[in-house]
DNA sequence: GCATGATCATGC
DNA sequence: GCATGATCATGC
């Protein structure tokens, strides 16, 4: 074997090496590309050709890092672009489930830990309709995870491990977790695997990082990447940690949270405002947001930078006197042209009800004043995805096909959610497959079944 | 200018 | 009081 032009005992070394990759395609860098480099069929090839031809090693699945001396796995992984942005193609896969062995490992010497402490992540931009060794590598970023965020995918780890432990396997949602989530592996195959006590089968999941984890390492690797081009110091983007402390300090993470709100619990939001030098007026549409943003610390225009690597999505709810929500839920209009080429399972109705949700929650009362009543973290049963939702996905399909797109199921046809119109006004338009116009329509997330959902 | 999330209005 | 249809406000 030829001697490698990088150390792999070496960290500095090995990334390094792996920078030069940055700004070229495979075809570019490799003086001599194997004529027979296998892209077809397996989904990871471009990974799988960085290590064989450019980092010189044999792919494996050992439970050891790729460059054990060093302790660094590699892994390449997809970007694509949305609204000329960067961000991740997909989660990052970080190893199988062992439903069996699992059942007995702790974290710190867990087979995750061991393996994806310290990760090299190469991220290409995947292009459809192109040869995969044209894929231009855009990012390479050794990541050593933040200790808050460390914290936080030990809580996610010993949720999804105490999920399995409790023989419940087959009811693990990646909506369960915030950063390291259980993704389903060939969800749509009939693959199963038995799980420790309890006779169900399981659908095969691996431990992943969300897209939206993901998303956070790309916008910060690319800010340092400007920083340096321009030798400027980039200001930073408006998202800040709001609990790392707690977390660090061994609280959990949705606790921490919790916390934050318990100060205002029973004032009216007008008293909260005034108390946090709240200015907007109570008539805007983003005054619960402000609001929300207040208690957590924030200013008006920052994010919440664990919300946001969750991919949590925050709601206000205001309860009626007769204690239902005031409102339901909406989601993105969708097209009906591409409704109706959706599956179920990589469907975006599924994977906006797949998230965890963040309820801060107001109780009206006979004026329609409101009063903070509480918060609550929350992600719709899989049972409910499944059979509730997705027969509201499948009707609404069926009868789009059938050309009656006015005619989509309403609240009274569904427990949990149902389709009503969502676009600037009536005008607003877009063409059914048959070529009518009709108007923008969403999906939507009945109050009643939320609000049954969280026990209020 | 438009998508998105939030909220309002009407009629039963 | 509620289901359904319609529209607004904000931020990119």
């Amino acid at each position: 074997m030829k001697r490698q032009p990088y150390d792999p005992r070496d960290r500095d070394s090995i990334v390094a090496y792996a920078e030069r990759l940055v700004g070229n395609s495979l075809r570019e860098i490799l003086d001599e590309l194997p004529p027979a480099i296998d892209f077809s069929g397996h989904k990871g090839g471009f990974g799988t050709a960085i290590e064989r031809h450019y980092f010189g090693y044999e792919p494996n699945s050992r439970p050891e890092p790729d460059f054990a001396e060093a302790g660094i796995e590699l892994k390449a992984t997809p970007l694509k672009t949305v609204r000329k942005k960067l961000v991740a193609k997909e989660r990052l896969v970080l190893g199988m489930i062992n439903y069996v062995a699992i059942e007995s490992e702790e974290w710190e010497n867990s087979t995750f830990i061991k393996k994806n402490s310290h990760l090299l992540l190469v991220f290409y931009l995947h292009e459809a309709d192109t040869d995969p060794r044209d894929f231009v590598v855009r990012i390479v970023r050794l990541w050593d995870f933040p200790a808050e965020d460390l914290e936080i995918i030990r809580q996610d780890w010993e949720k999804i491990v105490a999920k399995i432990r409790e023989g419940k396997a087959h009811e693990l949602s990646e909506g369960d977790t915030l950063y390291l989530g259980a993704c389903t592996k060939s969800s749509n195959s009939t693959d199963r695997r038995t799980q420790p006590n309890s006779p169900e089968p399981a659908k095969p999941r691996a431990f992943s990082l969300k897209a939206s984890y993901m998303n956070t390492i790309i916008d910060d690797s690319l800010a340092r990447q400007e920083a340096h081009r321009r030798e400027i110091v980039i200001d930073p983007r408006p998202i800040r940690s709001v609990a790392a402390a707690d977390v660090i300090a061994g609280l959990n993470f949705e606790d921490a949270i919790a916390n934050l709100f318990t100060p205002y619990i029973g004032l009216a939001a007008d008293e909260i405002a005034e108390q946090l030098g709240v200015t907007a007026k109570p008539g805007a549409k983003n005054y619960y947001a402000v609001l929300t943003n207040r208690m957590l610390g924030l200013d008006a225009k920052e994010r919440v930078a664990e919300f946001e690597k969750a991919d949590i999505q925050v709601k206000t709810m205001r309860l009626t006197t007769s204690g239902r929500p005031k409102e339901d839920i909406s989601f993105r209009a969708f097209k009906y042209v591409d409704l109706v080429e959706q599956d179920w399972d990589t469907s975006d109705l599924k994977d906006a009800l797949s998230k965890r949700f963040f309820f801060v929650i107001y109780q009206l009362d006979r004026d329609g004043t409101p009063t903070l009543v509480g918060t609550r973290f929350w992600t719709m049963p899989v049972s409910d995805v499944e059979r509730l939702a997705r027969r509201c996905f499948d009707e609404t399909q069926h009868r789009i096909r059938e050309d009656r797109a006015e005619y989509l199921p309403k609240k009274s046809e569904n427990r949990a959610v149902h389709v009503r119109p969502h676009g600037r006004d009536s005008a607003d338009v877009i063409a059914t497959p048959s070529g009518r116009l009709v108007c923008r329509k969403s999906f939507w997330l009945n109050g009643t079944y939320i609000k049954e959902q969280l026990g209020l």
